[in-house]
RNA sequence: CCGGAGAUGGCAGAGCGGUCAAUUGCACCUGACUGUAAAUCAGGCACCCUCAGGGUUACGGAGGUUCAAAUCCUUCUCUCCGGA
């Protein structure tokens, strides 16, 4: 599948890094490019925040600031005000029918963000792929939570589309005409982990129209997330289903996935598209991912190896064998290890633009 | 040579009669990270026993006082600061 957008089309499936406060952790776009990621993702909540979505317009937009010419999407910031409202929970950080508010912890600054709000900064950075406000549930609440996240996440879905169509002056009717140019909008499918809300979810969610949907609602900075509570088989179990319940040739996009082996297990399945800080995330404390028999810690598809541990003090090897990154051609096990042991921006580079580049190989080897 | 201060676990540095196998920081070891408020967080870090727990050595060396000493006394060694 080929999704197509302003900024050139995308092959499927894909992987996206978090470039969650304009910048991929540690790494250049450059950087990025060359480990040959073809489109990254950013945050509207993060953004507007520490710039302000009307300066990056003035500054030309998204694509001009950063210098990357190819596909941005834009999370709606629904899911960061949530993590921060279940970690900060006071009298001023709630979600209700209007949006989600909260305080931001570093300025004290009361907002509010609402489905519209959300769509008119995505449409001022300029983003060629928008998602649209939704409330991630906690797993395990009641199922009236459940229901009651289910049928805001609808109603705000709504309102986003309308407000979307108002800022570029559409009809419905130019929204599902192909030959009309304009950015993707995602709505994300939520119900937490009852399959009769996520089915509910899909359905209302489809009925208003959006170009991609996306598989939401997990995993949460939460005690009680998901993954330490069910096995990987229900998770991987509710990805099939909510994937049937897509119809057409509609991309889908699984939201924070995954680990190599769940991206496996997904594009499996036929979803399209991923995001998630693991790569990046890891490769700064250390955890890389590499060919199974290569590392200290075994996966189904893949080895984890822990560079900062003692066992690589005198490996002169490259940390993948059949990598031929920046990272596996230039520095040792040895070195790399000592770089990340001090703390030195050079490994956290060198260890990202190797775990991207493993991404990227993942997603390539399933490309047609 | 005289006067003064001090010697604590890899390092720095608390503690000054029992609640001290010893606060804290760094270093070190291990683990966790899934739409990044995470270059973060958690655990470990004298030795032995199977965990709870118990047992051995330990706060420069050697003696001593005391039911009990890292803490008090004597002495030795070494370090630092002043004065000759």
């Amino acid at each position: 599948m080929q999704i197509s957008t302003l900024h050139g089309s995308i092959p499927t499936p894909t992987f996206m890094p978090d470039a969650t406060y304009g910048a991929v952790k540690a790494v250049s776009f450059p950087d990025v490019a060359k480990s040959g990621i073809t489109e990254i993702v950013t945050t509207t909540l993060h953004l507007e925040q520490k710039l302000g979505s009307e300066y990056v317009k003035k500054q030309g937009g998204l694509h001009k600031f950063f210098g990357w010419d190819r596909p941005i999407l834009t999370d709606s910031g629904g899911f960061q005000v949530f993590s921060l409202i279940h970690r900060n929970p006071n009298k001023f950080n709630k979600i209700s029918d209007a949006g989600a508010s909260f305080l931001d912890p570093a300025t004290g600054k009361y907002s509010l963000l609402t489905p519209e709000t959300s769509m008119i900064i995505q449409n001022n950075l300029g983003s060629d792929i928008q998602v649209v406000l939704d409330e991630p549930v906690v797993h395990d609440g009641a199922l009236s939570q459940g229901r009651e996240a289910v049928e805001r996440t609808t109603a705000w879905a709504k309102r986003a589309k309308d407000k979307f169509l108002a800022l570029h002056n559409l009809t419905s009717a130019d929204f599902d005409n192909p030959k009309v140019q304009r950015p993707l909008l995602v709505a994300v499918i939520q119900g937490g982990n009852n399959f009769e809300l996520r089915k509910q979810s899909a359905d209302s969610l489809q009925e208003i129209g959006f170009d991609i949907y996306g598989f939401g609602g997990l995993p949460l900075h939460n005690s009680k997330s998901w993954k330490n509570n069910a096995p990987t088989g229900f998770h991987h179990e509710l990805l099939h289903y909510v994937g049937s319940l897509v119809h057409g040739d509609k991309p889908k996009y699984g939201l924070g996935i995954g680990t190599p082996d769940d991206l496996e297990y997904c594009i499996k399945l036929g979803w399209h598209i991923f995001d998630t800080v693991l790569p990046t995330r890891n490769a700064r404390h250390g955890h890389l991912y590499v060919s199974s028999g290569q590392g200290d810690a075994p996966y189904t598809n893949y080895d984890l190896l822990h560079i900062k541990t003692q066992r690589y003090a005198d490996d002169q090897n490259p940390v993948d064998s059949t990598c031929g990154c920046e990272c596996c051609t230039t520095v040792s096990r040895a070195y790399l290890r000592h770089l990340i042991r001090i703390n030195e921006s050079t490994g956290h580079r060198l260890a990202s633009i190797h775990n991207l580049r493993f991404y990227a190989r993942l997603i390539e080897r399933f490309r047609s």
